[in-house]
Formats: C-alpha cells, sequence, structure tokens
DNA sequence: CTGTTAGCGCGTTCAC
DNA sequence: GTGAACGCGCTAACAG
C-alpha cells in the first residue's frame, strides 16, 4: 500500500532515522546523502505517516478552525487566510462550524481534543461567556480569537467601534444627522455590541442622540425591525448595518417599501465582503482585511510560545466606497 | 497532559484491550463492565487518541475534500453539507483548495496522502484531464466527485446540459428568442461546457441558433466579452450565466450600460447561492441543492465498498424563480 | 554526520 | 467475556 520509511531508507542505503532526519532536519545530514534521500522518495511515492509521526514527537501539525458558518462570506474569506496559512507552515486544519449554536460549540472541543490539534483558531458568539472558550482555557490549549475583540484575550480583529464611529462621521460630512444602526442579536454577538457602541459613541460625539438598535435576531431574520425603523414618519437618512448581510437585506426591504437607495436612504455595511462590490448598487462597507485576519491568527498561533492576550493584533480597516451612500438631499426627509 | 486509555483501564479495573473493545466493539464486552469504563472514561475527559488508533488499526477516519475555492458560495454551501455528513460518520475533514491553479491541484495529492485520507471528494476544473484525478485514480484512493460529470467517474451532480436546456425553453415560452450565454473559460471547465451543450441543444431544439459564448476567462474576470454582446444593435433578450457569480456580474453590467433588468434583459444564473434570493433584483437561477451535493458524496464515499462510475447521482435541479427575468416586450427589442 | 534502540497509544491477535 | 503481548511507522535519545 503506502510507502514506508524502511522502504526509503533500505533503497537509499541508509538506516530509517537518516530518513526522518533528511525529512525533519534536513541541515543535520550530509547534502549528498539528502539528495539521494530525496531522489528514492520520490521515486517511491513516499509521504511521511503523519499518524505515527505525531504519535511519537506529540506533535499534530494540525490545528482546530471553529467558525460560525462559512456561509457567511467573511467566514469563507477568512478561512481562506487560515488554510494558505496553515499549509505553508506545513499544518493541517480540522475545521469545525458552530451555526451559531451553542450546543454544538459545547461538543467542539471533545471533537478538537481528539484530533489531539496543537492550537485553534476560532470566532465565538460572545467572547464574555464562550463555554467554548472557556474549555480552551481549561485545557491550557493555545488559540487565537479571530474578529472577537477582548481585553484578557490573544485577538486578531480590526476595531469595530473606531471604524463604525468613523462612519457615523463620515454620513454626518455628508448632510445625515438621523442616522441609524441595524444589528444582529446584540446579546448573543460581542462583535455586534462593539459596532453599536461605535455607532453611539459616534452619534454623541457629534452632539446626536443614538437610536436604539434594530435588532434582527436570528441569521435569516424577519426584517420587522427594520421595516418599523423605516416606515416612521421622520425615519433615518441613513442606515449602518453591522454586517454585509444585515445590508444586503435592508437594501431588500428599502426597496420593498419604495425608498431609494441612496437617494432616499444611505446604507453602509460592515465586513467588506467581496461580493459587496459586485453589486448594484455596490455596498458601501467598513472593510476588513478578512483573508489576512486569517492569516495573521494561525502564524500568531504558531510563533512559538502560547499567544497572549497582549499580543493581539489590531489590523487596520477601511471605508469602501460604494454606491449605496449619497450626501442628504431634500428629498431625504421624505 | 491528555489521557491515555492505560489510566481509564486502571480506574475501571480493566485490561486496555477491554477499553479498547468498550469503545470499538462495545456488543463484545459485557454491559455492566462497559458502563463502568464509559463513566470512568467520562470522568477522566478521555478521548482515545486518533493518531496512535489510525497507526495501529490503518483507518485515519479521515476524508480529503479538494474545492476550487470556497469564496463562491456555491463551495462554501456544499462544503457545509459535506462538513455535517462527515461529522456525523464521525469522520475528520483535511480541506485543500486549489483556486483553479493546476499545481496546486498537483500538490493536493502529497498533503492528501500525509494525512492518510481515507478517501476524497473533490471538484475538478475538467474531470476528463485532471492530474489530481489520475493520481487518486493511480494511488487506488477511493473519490467522489462533486459537480463534475463525466460517465466513467462515480459524480454527484446534477443534469446540467438538461437544466440549462429547460431553463432556454422556459424563456422561450417567455417570449424570448434571442438568447445568450455567457460563461467562464470553456476550455478548462467540463461543468462551463456541459451548460453551454445545454444551452445549444436548448437552442437548436426551438429551431434557433445559438450564439458563441461570452467567455469570461478569470475569476475576476472582464467583461469585455459580455460588453460587446450586449453592444450589439440586436442584442439578446435574455440571458443565461453559467454561474450565479457571473449573474451578478451581468446585472451590474447591465446597469452600466443603463440596460434594464428585467425590462430589457432577462438574466438566469446557475448554482442556486442563497445570497442570490436576497439580492435587489433577486436572481432567477437554475438551483442546485448545493449542500445535499456535499453530503451525498460524503455518504457515498463512506458507504462501504469504493464508489464506481454506476454509482454516481444525480441529484434535482429547480429553476428558482427570481425578479430578473420577465417575458419579452416590444421595448425589449431595442 | 550516521546507526541503534526504545517506545509513543492504541487495536488486534491469541490464549484463557 | 477478558487479559497479555506484539507492533503499526515514526522520532528522540544516545553512541559512535
Amino acid at each position: 500500500m503506502s510507502t514506508s520509511i524502511h522502504q526509503v531508507a533500505e533503497r537509499a542505503g541508509v538506516s530509517i532515522a537518516t530518513v526522518s532526519r533528511a525529512f525533519n532536519t534536513p541541515d543535520a545530514v550530509h547534502s549528498d546523502t539528502r539528495e539521494r534521500i530525496a531522489q528514492v522518495a520520490r521515486a517511491l511515492r513516499y509521504a511521511p505517516n503523519r499518524s505515527a509521526s505525531t504519535l511519537r514527537s506529540r506533535r499534530s501539525r494540525t490545528i482546530g478552525v471553529v467558525l460560525p458558518t462559512l456561509l457567511n462570506p467573511v467566514f469563507a474569506e477568512c478561512f481562506e487566510g487560515i488554510a494558505q496559512a496553515s499549509c505553508e507552515a506545513g499544518y493541517a486544519i480540522v475545521p469545525y462550524t458552530t451555526e451559531y449554536d451553542l450546543e454544538r460549540e459545547r461538543r467542539a472541543i471533545a471533537w478538537l481534543r481528539e484530533r489531539s490539534v496543537e492550537g485553534v483558531v476560532l470566532t465565538v458568539a460572545n467572547a464574555a461567556n464562550s463555554p467554548l472558550l472557556a474549555e480552551i482555557t481549561r485545557a491550557k490549549l493555545p488559540y487565537v480569537l479571530l474578529y472577537n475583540r477582548h481585553q484578557e484575550r490573544p485577538c486578531v480583529s480590526v476595531d469595530q467601534t473606531a471604524a463604525v464611529q468613523e462612519s457615523v462621521t463620515y454620513l454626518h460630512d455628508l448632510g445625515h444627522t438621523r442616522i441609524a444602526m441595524a444589528t444582529g442579536s446584540l446579546d448573543t454577538s460581542d462583535r455586534a455590541q462593539q459596532r453599536y457602541d461605535g455607532y453611539a459613541q459616534g452619534m454623541r460625539a457629534l452632539g446626536l442622540t443614538p437610536l436604539a438598535a434594530a435588532e434582527q435576531p436570528f441569521m435569516h431574520a424577519n426584517t420587522d425591525a427594520l421595516n418599523a425603523l423605516l416606515l416612521q414618519a421622520k425615519r433615518p437618512t441613513a442606515l449602518i448595518c453591522s454586517n454585509d448581510l444585515l445590508a444586503v437585506r435592508a437594501l431588500r426591504t428599502a426597496r420593498t417599501m419604495e425608498i431609494d437607495v441612496p437617494r432616499e436612504l444611505s446604507i453602509v455595511g460592515f465586513d467588506g465582503i467581496a461580493l459587496g462590490a459586485e453589486l448594484t448598487p455596490s455596498l458601501t462597507s467598513i472593510s476588513q482585511p478578512n483573508a489576512e485576519i486569517g492569516r495573521s491568527g494561525v502564524e500568531l498561533l504558531l510563533a512559538g510560545r502560547t499567544p497572549k492576550p497582549r499580543d493581539s493584533i489590531t489590523l487596520a480597516h477601511a471605508l469602501r466606497l460604494g454606491e449605496t451612500v449619497a450626501a442628504r438631499t431634500s428629498q431625504s426627509s421624505a
């Protein structure tokens, strides 16, 4: 079946130890020998058996990846960054999606432990009270949070609060004052909370009163809260959405209510998914370097010592301009 | 560190062999003993070491997943189906994305062999000449193709040719006769070819002359071919796109050229990505059960014997009606 | 620089 | 129904 180290050793006229060294610590073996082993290995299509290697060395060269879903392009983009970085480092991935389900999040830990992952990169609903995160900490498993921002945890993220605050200012500069925010469930998502905080702070800094968030609890949510918001007599002229999928839905809701975007309503998303730029109108969005977030998380995890809170990385965000935002006009205030 | 089978055996007052049996062949051990072992294992948070298990039993309980990219929601949706089915079967996944790059496709095989996957589910650019597929066949590794359709390979797919043909008829029924098709690179994608074949056959069946495909070679393609198509004096009144991402781009191109969709141009996509239904206008698309394709592929792979061509599964497609298609009107022929 | 040796944790005979 | 012993393929010591 699969060729083993013995056959390579025999054909190359060396011991198995030398073959092992040729692969793992190439510098520790004579270049001629190394070359000969490489040739034999190629001829025999030898691939080292990771299970044996892991068993012996106690290094699985595998990391766990726990993400809410891959159906949201944000995480798909991030996953690609993770996969690329892991691959380059010779690490395999054990993926797990929680589907925003706490029970699944809880089950993840056993799954990861069984596969003896060396570390985990993950995004949880709420870093402050995640059962999965608690278990990971308990097991002293190295980890890096992606997207979540928490003082006492190692994280890779953008400064979401500042980002949203800046977008409020941007809209204000365009003449908007009735600015609202739509979010997912604030209770369950720390990111939604931090983004809303940015909105509230931004509004107050401009002397405006922040409105309550239009919450849309589920993934395939009803848009009741948003409908109510837009049905008001003096409805907002600008809407910030805590993620791009919500923004796409808001776009649709506006159309349904015959509200023209951006003439009557400006919309800003959050995430910067690639598809947003392809839409018509193209989505204005606070963009995060999603692949880079994944990549940095892996690099931090594999950097050597266990990542500490002070190793946290804040990457740059940017407001990606699109066609869903316009300066406020008289029409805006219908 | 991690608890081993020995500690469980000791605490339960049995030998490691019995503990092993309690997990792998529960029927072969007395129920009392089994129960006691289960309790101890839970108390000790024992999780069997997969590497050791794999090494000894030569069963990795791991399958390889090779997909072009996860940035296209089609594959993300499919991946979720794969992940779910594998998880339920107790199988882990080794994911690998080729990014439509032949060199990466070639490298995949070593990656998979190292992890000693028991089988592979994969989508290749062209099943007829894929180096990866050749290697997998050579290594006698069980596999199932997803989306690709090929007589001599085990596949899970929809009947793409019939599907597109039906959509041609559908458009014709709405009064369209100048129907065109936009595709990715026909040379490299067997799916694009089969979908185009469906278009051509559909046209001929209606006594119409199929137009050459408007090819857009790269992932982030220029839309030159499409522009040219739509700039013609007697431009098409309906456009079928070989995937939804192309359709989204077509929507944008039309808008740029001030062609109203669907009044002046009807657009039909292919894939049925969830996001399509959320767009404005919502995308009419030939939808495939993407998660189901992934799930079925895994189930077929793990069904027991090595999947054979005659095990191939054709799943049902459906035309998902949206707002990008309208009956032909006098305005259509500008 | 290279070879010898001893397990890593588990599944699997074969006895009992 | 259960236990003892072997070895899967490899890496980590140590010797040379």
